[in-house]
RNA sequence: GCCGAGGUAGCUCAAUGGUAGAGCAAUAGUUUUGUAAACUAUAGGUUGGAGGUUCGAUCCCUCUCCUCGGCUCCA
């Protein structure tokens, strides 16, 4: 079907139509969806009588090697439209016949009463297939060690859960068997890294079966990575003049019939909680208070622009099978702020956001990054003038940065257009973190207002910004980025020290409190074990440094310093040493 | 929410229609260790929860919660 027309899309695209032709020798009566490329491979939809179990797949690989093995042509064939139509009935594909009568629109929707129109179909053996090609020109093209099925997932036919949930089948191909190995290794090291897994590794955090989904608890060495960043975070926000505020975690209903919230964005709100004779909600959102904040005074245009910032925790109703880890939770801290400025000063804020972003992002180690304007949505509120004002504002900003973006169009939220910045990861894997939204709604609703030089009331834009996004979802990044070998000022236990056995215990406690004098994280293992085993241990808990400490270090006022991934860096004075952590934790900006 | 797979000790996993076992971790003792796992012993479980079938359920059935792979959605 959809095709890139690159060598490696071909070929995955064409072992997807052998998937197909194996399934039909399987299920002669399989109904067939479509089967396009993704990253990294393809899959084939099916409507099967029975459902698919794993051990369905290497029978599959085994047909799929078969037709590979008869190096069976592809053969394109152009036929009229009707034909393909009456073709599809007899051979009960209502799928595809679905499929052409789409394409017979579009096709009228642009070029109006195209005539003679012909679709283009390929037959492989006995499987034929509605599809624009481009193939491979036989099987055996296709290296029979070179391709593998992964895995079995349900997909509503064409995206939308009004439909039928067909049978999915992913699968991959590569040109040699080596590629092949070195991407099955690629998912394994994703897995290895996966922040849920070092979560619990690591006893970072968990999410507990009774607190209900998407609901983590944040453990000691977790929380310190947190207050570490947060700490960070206000730092700079402070020294780019926002202003630090609180809110609440539940409000008056009123807010959020006002906001539009309660009408726009119901179906993430949670049930109204009654206290009294009021309503109240979980906030969703940290913006309207931060409106309180700034209406708690008349505004002068010499105030703005203004600043409000808060890591705020918000609560949104996720479905279910949505959740995901840290990524992907139902109670989260936004790391938000709203900048309220004039129309006059709107590029430059954008401009001074959008710097801040990329410079924070840095810090932790991610510099490579998507950008994504979105446009208006079909669901908007306020004029398409305003509209166009925003977007070509941010535009504006985007252009002055001189950093790439690619525009979104509809994907803009239901107030007013944005910029996010999805980062990528140490595997290359796309977050979306930083988004920075244009809000020309909520001042109206609340009837936000400055007064201008000339005495008169004036209507201030608001800005929405996270530049993290969420700590939780960040947080659950940063350990797949690092694999959960934090930098040290990150790290929650910066240096261990092994003492090699309980006489040189006094000398460990020494060295400790020395580092403790230096706000360094250090704990002391006392444990009755080998020093192998601390070793192990620490080199598992991927502590960054671990100091061997005995008779020799006694006498030489030193530590034998084991670097995370740099193995025994031998003696180092202990001075020496604590200058050389201190430095290491200044972060470099 | 939908399709599918799961939930057994803190962790990783095993077993059975007759109320469960290993390794690691924990605890105690022995050992005093020089760069990735010392030795011995002890303790640890309403088999996610509720209901049902059965003489008897961890196992079979129903519901529910949670987790996982996707779809859809998203910070």
């Amino acid at each position: 079907m959809e095709n890139k027309n690159n060598k490696l899309d071909i070929l995955r695209h064409s072992t997807s139509h052998i998937l197909a032709s194996a399934v039909l020798d399987m299920f002669p009566e399989a109904k067939f969806g479509i089967g396009p490329t993704v990253e990294g491979g393809f899959y084939y939809d099916f409507d099967l009588p029975r459902t698919l179990i794993p051990e369905d797949l290497p029978i599959l690989e085994e047909k799929i090697r078969a037709i590979i093995k008869q190096n069976l042509a592809f053969e394109k064939k152009q036929i009229d439209v009707k034909k393909a139509q009456e073709l599809f009935k007899k051979a009960k594909q209502p799928y595809k016949v679905e499929l052409i009568k789409d394409l017979v629109k579009e096709e009228k929707a642009t070029l109006r009463q195209a005539q003679g129109k012909k679709v283009t179909i390929y037959k492989t053996g006995n499987f034929v297939d509605l599809c624009r090609g481009p193939h491979i020109d036989s099987t055996g093209e296709i290296k029979s060690d070179a391709f593998k099925l992964l895995k079995i997932a349900g997909a509503y036919w064409r995206g939308s859960e009004k439909n039928k949930m067909l049978q999915r089948i992913y699968g991959t191909a590569f040109e040699n068997k080596k590629d092949l190995e070195a991407y099955l290794k690629k998912l394994e090291e994703a897995e290895k890294r996966d922040h849920r897994k070092l979560g619990k590794d690591l006893d970072l955090f968990s999410l507990p079966e009774l607190a209900g989904g998407g609901l983590p608890v944040w453990h000691p060495k977790g929380a310190v990575v947190r207050q570490t960043i947060e700490d960070f975070w206000k730092k700079e926000h402070q020294a780019k003049d926002y202003k630090l505020v609180y809110s609440p975690h539940i409000g008056n209903i009123n807010i959020w019939k006002k906001s539009g919230h309660w009408d726009f964005y119901r179906e993430n709100l949670y049930s109204p909680i009654k206290i009294d004779t009021e309503e109240y909600l979980l906030k969703p959102m940290n913006c309207p208070f931060h409106i309180f904040v700034y209406q708690s005074q008349t505004r002068s245009y010499k105030d703005l622009p203004l600043r409000y910032a808060e890591l705020g925790t918000v609560y949104r109703y996720e479905r279910s099978g949505v959740l995901h880890g840290l990524t992907r939770v139902r109670g989260f801290t936004q790391d938000d702020a709203h900048i309220f400025c004039t129309p006059e000063q709107l590029s430059e804020e954008l401009v001074r956001i959008i710097e801040f972003a990329v410079k924070m992002l840095k810090v932790f180690g991610f510099s490579d990054y998507d950008i994504f304007l979105s446009t208006r949505p079909e669901k908007f509120i306020g004029n398409e003038k305003i509209w166009d004002k925003a977007t070509k504002a941010l535009k504006y900003a985007l252009d002055k940065t001189g950093l790439k973006y690619q525009i979104d169009p509809g994907e803009g939220v239901f107030y007013g257009p944005k910029i996010d910045i999805k980062i990528k990861d140490a595997l290359d894997r796309a977050w979306q973190c930083t988004t920075i939204q244009v809000d020309f709604n909520l001042p109206e609703r609340f009837d936000v207002s400055y007064i201008d030089e000339k005495g008169k009331k004036q209507q201030p834009i608001m800005i929405h910004r996270a530049l993290l996004g969420s700590l939780e979802r960040f947080i659950g990044v940063l350990i797949e980025h690092y694999a959960g070998a934090f930098p040290v000022w990150l790290a929650p236990e910066q240096v261990w020290i092994l003492p090699i056995g309980s006489r040189h215990k006094e000398y460990a406690l020494k060295v400790a409190e020395a580092l403790k004098q230096q706000n360094i994280r250090v704990v002391v293992k006392n444990e009755n074990e080998t020093i192998g085993k601390k070793i192990r241990d620490g080199e598992l808990q991927k502590i960054p440094y671990l100091l061997v400490v005995g008779d020799k270090e006694i006498s030489a006022e030193s530590v034998a310093v084991r670097e995370r991934g740099k193995g025994d860096l031998g003696p180092i004075k202990l001075d020496k040493f604590i200058e050389k952590i201190i430095d290491e934790i200044k972060i470099k900006k």
